[in-house]
This record gives structure tokens, sequence and C-alpha cells, in this order.
DNA sequence: ACAAACCTTGCTATAATCGTGCAAGGTTAT
DNA sequence: ATAACCTTGCACGATTATAGCAAGGTTTGT
């Protein structure tokens, strides 16, 4: 190692307790993510080994997932940017290529001849699979190779319709998840059925803000019911009881942000 | 429903998107414990209800598994008390009798004729097996059936030492967790090697306060080196630059508390 | 200059976890 | 008295997590 401060993996590893591959696996989660040598060797600074023990206590004592641990060392500024977003949506894309097909991990592995962990893995985005097993993916859901790689939304931050996390609320409300990775603001796109409605929402503490791109929108903060139309927005307090719903006669589509996610 | 405002459980899993089961499972984990009817029908009110969504919200968008919700959530004080301690000490007894004959979960489930995720949640007490099923496994490890409940120890925020959770932090140290559930504060004994020592821990906000059981424990802060004997009690924030060692001939035994665990 | 001991990516295998579903028996509300 | 719930105990299939391996490149030490 003689090289000052920095460690390679295999001593990160012996030093925290897991194995190197369990910390690259977190490392594509966005967990220490260390600086590289020309050749790709990864050097760990004393920090980044304070912050994977730390990973592993949360995880084999408090039960944490890898997520979650991303999640609360973020909050605690211990995590640095979101991964770039390049596999991130070849990953997404297959899994809504395989859902939409009603097919699970298994079939779709046994079909082209790779391991049900591997997939998943791939479609979580986790581990990025090669050309020639990308290629068989692309030709067992009849899709084109290159439609993965869509040039123009395969960059970092972006996140595109074709990707985007769908989540249906309740019967009629769907939210779609805006953007990736932790950030500091939840980021979505809901969509609502004409007539449907919240039973008031989870209140938590933090701001909201909310931008109607289509139909309407009515929402009644304590007393006083207001009533958006398309490119109107609103703010308020998520402390706030509130209660809304579409009153049109079309689905409404609203952007929806609050901040912050889990304080 | 006619009840007033109370939801049974049916009518939760469909306001909420997902099964009964579920909603059992995650409540034998600290979310969401309603009220019972005298025939031992769950009651949700509204607030669980709401709850409930937001951990949905965090399950299917965000990643996180379920203990890392009920800290999130006990976090912003929307969880109550942890759970009684009873079958959480039994299944990790469970687990540590597995653990110490090094047997997979299948190989246990299968000779005693239990399904793998069945006894995978028994162990983590998110599930209660019938006595005959306990008289299996109490067989099986060729251990009493009584053991698993021994008086004295199976009450609520009580941890013994036979279900004690332990993690080797580094070579020569071991630290035992004594307070189960997300408390606010993270209590541990710490077990320390002679010679051992740490090379600076993890520092995040928050205090750490420690008392010496047995043996010597050395702890430098800044350029400063205390040295403590049994009986000693030590606080500091846990910003301050520190290290540690056991310069004495025994192990030494320290008590070591921080606050909070996550912020 | 060469071997030992690493590292890289891509992938497999095994173990564990998660969620739904179901049976047998009890409750509630027509 | 019957339909439609609920309760617990448990099985099962799908998914996730982590260790390990192969093939090829890099470092290090001698």
């Amino acid at each position: 190692m003689t090289n000052g401060d920095l460690l390679k993996i295999g001593d990160v590893a012996r030093l925290v307790g897991i194995s190197p591959s369990a910390i690259r696996a977190w490392e594509s989660l966005g967990l220490a993510r260390p600086q590289r040598t020309q050749s790709k060797y990864r050097l760990y600074t004393r920090e980044d080994v304070k912050l994977l023990k730390r990973a592993r206590y949360l995880r084999k004592v408090r039960g944490l997932n890898a997520p979650a641990i991303v999640q609360q060392l973020k909050r605690q500024g211990a995590v640095r940017p979101p991964k770039d977003g390049t596999s991130s949506a070849i990953g997404a894309r297959l899994r809504q290529l395989r859902a939409k097909r009603g097919l699970s991990l298994a079939a779709v592995a046994e079909t082209i001849n790779i391991s049900v962990g591997f997939l998943s893995a791939v479609e979580r985005s986790h581990m990025s699979a090669s050309i020639t097993t990308l290629r068989k993916l692309a030709e067992f859901y009849k899709s084109n190779i290159l439609e993965f790689f869509d040039p123009g939304e395969s960059h970092s931050p972006l996140v595109n319709p074709k990707t985007r996390k769908v989540l249906e609320v309740a019967p009629g409300i769907c939210m779609e998840l805006l953007a990736v990775g932790n950030p500091v603001m939840e980021a979505h796109l809901f969509r609502i059925a004409t007539g449907a409605g919240s039973e008031e929402s989870y209140t938590h503490e933090g701001e909201e803000f909310l931008y109607v791109l289509r139909g309407e929108f009515a929402i009644a903060l304590e007393k006083t019911e207001y009533r958006l139309k398309p490119g109107d927005s609103f703010y308020f307090e998520s402390t706030t009881p509130h209660r809304w719903s579409n009153p049109g006669k079309i689905e409404a589509q609203v952007l929806w942000i609050n901040t912050p996610p889990t304080f």
C-alpha cells in the first residue's frame, strides 16, 4: 500500500470485515465512492474505511439494507453525489420490459442463460452486463440494444418517462418518481383520475410545492379550498392538514415536490 | 366498519395497497400497532393508515427495508414503544444456536420439516411458532424448550447475555448490543482484548459516554491521554477526534453509550 | 525480469429475506 | 344460519445479498 494513507480494496475488506465483492456492491449504491488509480484500482481513504465500518454496523446490527444505509449516511452528510444515471436507465428499462410481460427473474434468466441474481443486479443497476448479455436481453425482449442506450436521455441526472418508477398510491392515483438517487427533495409527477383524491396524505415536517400541468386540481387546507388550473402553483407546509382531489373531467397531472424526504 | 373511524385490516390493506399478511408482518417489527377488540380483531385509525402508506412508499419507491422504515418513522415520532421482548429473545436464541452449529436455515428447516421462510421469520421474531414447532426446534438443538422462555429475562426491555447480538468490530474487539428495538441511544458492551484498540471510530454528531467495568482502558482526545480503571466513567463529544485501546493485561469490558444513533 | 500477490470486470451459487396465500377455527352482521 | 370477515401458523415463489471464481491486467519485491 505504501501510498501514504490510501488503501486498496483488499486491505479495506479485511479492516472492515466484509468481502471485496460486498464493498463493490455497496459502491454501486452510492456508498464510499473511492478514487481510482490510472489503472482503475480503487483507493480508499481512512474516512472511507470509517464510513464502511459504520455501514457494516448498520447492516449487521441494526438490520438496515443498503439503500437505507445510503440514505441515512447521506443525511449525515457522509455520502456524496448520486451515481451516474446511464446504466441506471438501462436497468430500469429492463425491469419494465420484464414486468410488462409478467415474467419472473428466473424465467428470463433461464432462457437467456444467466443467473437469477445477476439479472436482478443488472436490473437494479448494481452490476453491468457485457454487450453479449445485453444483446441477448435485447433479442429476448424484441428490443433494439441501441434503445437501451438511447442517447440524449442517458445522461446522469436525467430521468425519462420510459424508465420512471411508478407507484399506484391509491385507486386512480399514480405517482411517478422524477429524481433518482437519494435527492434532498422528493419530486413526483402525480396522475390523478377524474374524481380521485386523497384521504389526507401522511403529514411530516417540511414543505410542499405543487404545479398543475394538466387538468384541474382542488386542494383544501384547513377550511379553505383552492382550485388550481394548469400553470398554477401552490406551496404549503406539510403539517397543515390538507386534502385534495381532481374535480375535473380529464386526468389531472401535477408536479409535486416535497422537502425534505426524511425529517 | 360502522365503528366510527376505525378500520379493520382488510379495509386497511385495500387502502394502502398491500396484503393483510404484510401489514401483520410489519406490525411485528413495530410499525402500526393497532388497538384490538376483545376478540383480537385489529382496529386501525386514520393515522395508522397514513403511516402505513408512508411505509409502503418508502419500501416500494425508496427501497428501504422494514427495519429502516421503522427507524425512520420512529425518528419522526410516528412510531411508539418497542415491542415486547419475549419472542424477540426466543428468536435471537434460535439464531444463535443455529449459527453456533454453522447450519443454514435450509438445513434446519428441512430436518424439522418447516419452511425456510418461516424459520427465518421466527428467528427474526417476525412470526411466532407453535409449541409443537418450538419443541421440535428444542429437540433439534438438544435444548430444553423451557430455556427459550427462561422466566425473569423474558420481560420487555430486558436484553440478556444469551441473546445479545455480538459484532466483531475489529480483531480483538467485540461489541454487544445492549438495547434492542430502535432506542434513541445506542448502548453497547465492548470487550477489548489486551493490546487491541481503535483506529479512530466513525465520528458523527452526538455525545458518547463510557464506563469501565473491568480491566483498563486508555483513551486519547486531541492530545490528552486518559487512563481509566474499573468504575471510571467518561463523557465526550463524538466529533472530537479520539482513539483508544486496552493497555492492560486482561480483557477490558467497557459500557459504551452514544446518542443519538442517527443524526 | 519474473513470480507472487494483488486488482479489475462479469458472472455463478448459495443463503437469506419478502410478500402473498391458505387452512382451520373464531367473529360479526345481516 | 350464512356470508364475509378476522386470527394465527405456516408454505411457497420471487427477489435480494454476499461470497467466490475465472480471465486478464497491474504492482511489488527480489
